[in-house]
DNA sequence: CAAACACTTAAGTAAGTACTTGACTGTGGT
DNA sequence: ACCACAGTCAAGTACTTACTTAAGTGTTTG
């Protein structure tokens, strides 16, 4: 549970990159070969495999060999707490922001005070 | 509203540093200056600049400068964006999920066809 | 007015990223 | 057995990133 920044660092330098994120999209429709996840893509197979590794790297994607193929499937759990962080932020500033409009509100139309 | 890809790119980028997170952090706070958004990290002066340019440049922060101090404030719209495109992916993800344990849960307790 | 302050700009550097090509290793179909 | 397939490994290259230091600009403040 500690090195949640390493994580969080990886994770978002992982989601940095169009062709990975084609590649989760892919994933989120269900399991792929490497191959698979190459087929949209304009480079080499290399390169995809590159990728993979990235995204393995942070635990976004975990995969398997079956036989000659490598399977990859999506491991929601890293990619969660990137959107967990982006949501803990948002609770502040929506917090302050909402702080801010009862302010103005009050500045509007005041009221007695009690 | 096109380019989305670009702005992708670089918002996940941005918050693939723990410097910039940092800052992101102070911001949700309320606005801060460069100087302010210095104070805890162990860097030169010049190189915050460069991380508040980063921020910038992807929308996560907007700066004005009073006098001679220049004032951060966050823009919540860009890093909605990235947190949104993991929602989405998430939907996905979940839906198979679901269906696959709907699948499961019928070989566990099979029914009568209609 | 002079010194302190809050940046700003430019240039340089070390390390990291996103590829490439080419040679190689298991696996599977015929 | 043989060859194609699906990766794997290593090395090299062009580009980007995250800093640094040093010198400069415009603003306050005493």
């Amino acid at each position: 549970m500690l090195n949640q920044t390493i994580d969080l660092d990886r994770t978002f330098q992982a989601l940095a990159d169009k062709s990975r994120r084609t590649m989760v999209e892919r994933l989120t429709l269900g399991p792929a070969s490497v191959t698979e996840l190459a087929e949209p893509l304009a480079m080499s197979l290399a390169a995809v495999v590159q990728h993979v590794q990235v995204l393995e790297a942070c635990g976004v994607v975990k995969t398997e060999k079956v036989g000659r193929t490598r399977m990859c499937r999506i491991e929601p759990a890293a990619m969660t707490a990137a959107e967990q962080w982006i949501t803990d932020r948002r609770r502040g500033w929506e917090g302050r922001l909402d702080r801010l409009g009862d302010v103005l509100n009050e500045v509007a139309t005041p009221e007695e005070k009690p």
